[in-house]
DNA sequence: CGCGCCACTTTTTTT
DNA sequence: AAGTGGCGCG
């Protein structure tokens, strides 16, 4: 049945088990590879077992290998297996892992994903024991917050004085806790607005069900209340479950936690892996005494550690342990690894940040020209802010990179409103998709109408389009507006009954024709009208994939990556949040000063909790890295458009000495020099290496000095963003002098220059700029 | 009703 | 610096 089950290697030459674990007889296939306690936690299958793995420590490994163990060794069938994730990303690593070790059974585990959406597909299932239909539309945060502005509006609260960030906030932590209206205390209820904290959840949680929609904490909290109030329901799922796994365990919160305990309860049957130091997300909820007590929760767990770190050198585990060891709240664990050699951890100061962007371009060019994939280097900062510095410099430079978690392709206004006219053909009572395209494009249908529309909707308690149509038969709208109202509810007729025998995207195309959306793009004539025209057609192509159109519906508000397409090679720049579970060759740290990393925002309110979370998040960014591992700091950045000078990160401090390496550029002016004769040996090298940093005391005058070397470069110099790669490449032929083009980020211009595969082109909004050709293409 | 100008906030981190 | 929201004018 599985052909590469057999028990085929009776002895495997360096893996010598303990007979405690392996009877005498044969070490499975798939056990090769794996260390003893990896081993012992694929075999404990039955019981709690809490597996603590450090980074780097090979846990995934071990999770797979266990999933793949109980499946062919015929303990449960994959349906039987719940196994959840916390990321999309870790999800599909996991799907693809087991795939390759017992083939296309993986296909058949259709409970391994994300806490998310485990949920959505158990509560579609039994939407109406809360009150919704089993189509019930995924709100996101944009929706949340604009629903509870209205309702903050109603209640005529100030929104200035309590913002509706603030509530939602609120709510969410209050269901992040499995915390439903009637289970606040008065204290609770005080959080907002002098005491209306209570009734405004309440409204929330009314008005959402009246648009059979949730919000992404009720996907958890809906169905952890089916569990609490419908024993037979619970018992169904408790069991089907015959195991229970759950990856980066200490980051699950209140919610997640008594969800999993209800469902592991009779069988006992769960393995929960996590790491204390790298408890992220506190700030989401999470607590990380889940882990702390998984064994008082689970008497008899078995604990095993894994502590054999197989992805970074010696100085980068050093550095990283050294770091961590800092923080007071932890179990505590020691992380060894076989390797040796290896790189210190580079530390870098630099003048200010465009510096830093221009060093970490060169630090890049470099290990391409010495061969190094650019999809193993990365580049984790702790905001999303700071991308974009290196955006623009790896722009001019024409690197390839792509940047995760940015503003996601889903985000777009004309994404979100192509989806809104889905959503309102999928299902009627989404009002706020409603309200956000029934006068976009532009038919004359303005904040009056609305009004009229909403009064009318609560008069006859209907949802807004419904109400809309409704409301066209009497005569309290203008002519105009009325037949305007008519004719796009009828559209909507029409489309919702296509929807029934056309692939969805069929269905975006004609709806975006015949709405008069591409039209109006079309008429656009602005720089950016284009690149949306393209997302449409990309969004079209997308959905290709999709029969149902509520299934695309789910993906899209579930499943929110676009680390999609582009089989380039690109260079990876996301935050060091989302980069956890991942690993590169080679990892820099830019932006590593007080304020920026640990952030303000961390220091200030947080107190020492909150500094031992950034910490730990430094450990988790350190860690990510397998061979190489840089810091950067800038002594000048400008934040909120203010030049502010700032001092080394404290967490740099705490780095153990000799594991790092310290270095700092003399001046903006030599590091610039250098950057232009790099090819060259440097002759500045030695003078600027192995100095103590020294940005913390430089005054005025010394800034003056530097920033007037740097004026004085060559400007010959100073203009070229030279870069050996892209001059390797071939120009392109159809591009010439004077043809107009355009690009994604700049827009249309005119091609003043051409030099290799470089252009010198004139942008209608944004001046003359030098980039790659292959960045454009032929207006 | 739609558009444009001005003042004001904003930066964590994610499902 | 840039995006958002409010307000006033055409």
């Amino acid at each position: 049945m599985f052909p590469n089950c057999s028990h085929v290697n009776k002895h495997l030459p360096k893996n010598d088990t303990p007979s405690a674990l392996s009877p005498a007889d044969s070490p499975p296939a798939w056990l090769a590879g794996l260390n003893d306690p990896q081993r012992e936690a694929v075999m404990t299958t039955e019981g709690p077992v809490l597996m603590l793995a450090g980074a780097g420590t090979g846990k995934t490994a071990a999770l797979t290998a266990r999933l793949a163990y109980m499946i062919r060794e015929g303990l449960a069938w994959p349906s039987q297996i719940l196994c959840v994730t916390f990321t999309n990303r870790a999800a599909k690593e996991m799907r693809h892992r087991v795939g390759e070790l017992i083939g296309d059974a993986v296909e058949g585990m259709p409970w391994l994903g994300t806490f998310h959406s485990i949920c959505a597909k158990m509560l579609r299932r039994h939407a109406e024991l809360v009150g919704l239909e089993a189509n019930y539309t995924i709100i996101d945060m944009d929706d949340q917050q604009r629903l509870l502005k209205q309702l903050i509006a109603e209640n005529g609260i100030d929104e200035k004085r309590f913002p509706a960030r603030e509530l939602a906030r609120l709510i969410d932590r209050w269901k992040n806790r499995g915390l439903n209206p009637g289970d606040l205390d008065a204290i609770e209820n005080e959080a907002y607005a002098n005491g209306q904290g209570l009734r405004m959840y309440r409204q929330y949680q009314d008005r959402l069900i009246a648009l059979n929609a949730c919000d992404f904490g009720d996907l958890l909290l809906h169905v952890l209340n089916i569990f609490r109030n419908s024993r037979d329901v619970l018992e169904q799922y408790q069991e089907r479950f015959k195991y229970v796994m759950v990856d980066e365990y200490q980051d699950t919160n209140g919610v997640q936690y008594l969800w999993l305990r209800l469902l592991a309860q009779s069988r006992k049957n769960i393995c929960v892996v996590g790491d204390d130091d790298q408890s992220i997300y506190s700030w989401r909820g999470a607590e990380v005494a889940n882990i702390l007590r998984f064994e008082k929760d689970f008497p008899g767990a078995k604990v095993i550690r894994l502590e054999q770190n197989y992805r970074s050198t010696p100085h980068i585990l050093g550095a990283a342990s050294g770091l961590i060891a800092e923080n007071s709240q932890r179990l505590g664990k020691t992380l060894w690894t076989e390797f040796d050699g290896g790189d210190q951890v580079r530390v870098i100061g630099v003048w200010d940040a465009p510096e830093e962007a221009r060093r970490l371009g060169e630090e890049i060019e470099r290990l391409e020209r010495e061969g190094a994939p650019l999809d193993e280097i990365a580049i984790l900062v702790r905001a999303q802010y700071q991308t974009r510095e290196f955006e623009d410099r790896f722009i001019q430079i024409g690197l390839n990179y792509r940047i995760i978690g940015g503003f996601r392709f889903y985000e777009r206004a004309e994404i979100r409103d192509a989806l809104a006219y889905l959503r309102v053909i999928a299902q009627p009572q989404d009002d706020l998709a409603f309200e956000r395209i029934y006068n976009q494009p532009k038919r004359g249908l303005g904040a009056k109408t609305l009004e009229k529309m909403h009064q009318h909707s609560r008069r006859v308690g209907q949802p807004l389009a419904a109400a809309a149509l409704d409301l066209a038969d009497t005569d309290e709208l203008p002519a105009r507006a009325k037949n305007t109202v008519i004719a796009l509810m009828g559209d909507f007729l029409r489309w919702r009954e296509m929807s029934e025998t056309i692939p969805p995207s069929e269905l975006l195309r004609t709806v975006l024709e015949e709405s008069g959306y591409s039209q109006m793009l079309q008429a656009d004539r602005s720089s950016e009208s284009a690149g949306r025209i393209e997302n449409l057609t990309e969004l079209a192509r997308a959905m290709e994939e999709y029969q149902n159109l509520g299934e695309f519906l789910e993906h899209v508000s579930l499943v929110m990556d676009n680390d999609a397409t582009g089989d380039e090679e690109k260079i990876t720049i996301m935050t060091m949040h989302a980069a956890k579970g991942l690993e590169f060759n080679h990892v820099f740290l830019p932006g590593w000063e007080e304020g920026v990393f640990p952030s303000q925002r961390a220091l200030d309110e947080g107190g020492l909790a909150s500094l031992e979370e950034e910490r730990r998040l430094a450990y988790v960014a350190i860690t990510r890295a397998k061979r190489r591992c840089t810091i950067l700091h800038a002594s000048n950045r400008r934040i909120y458009g203010q030049w502010t000078s700032s001092i080394p990160s404290r967490f740099i401090q705490e780095l153990p000495e000799v594991h790092i390496q310290q270095e700092t550029t003399l001046t903006g002016g030599a590091s610039l020099w250098r950057a232009n004769w790099s090819e060259q040996e440097d002759p500045f090298a030695n003078v600027a290496q192995n100095r103590p940093d020294r940005a913390g005391n430089r005054g005025p005058g010394w800034q003056r000095a530097l920033t007037s070397g740097y004026d004085s470069a060559p400007k010959r110099l100073k203009e070229s963003g030279r870069s050996a790669a892209s001059f390797a490449a071939k120009p392109r032929t159809d591009i010439k002098i004077g043809d107009r083009v355009f690009h994604d980020k700049f827009g249309y211009g005119e091609v003043m220059g051409q030099e290799g595969n470089r252009l010198e082109i004139e942008f209608d909004n944004t001046g003359r700029k030098r980039l790659l050709d292959s960045f454009v293409k032929l207006a």
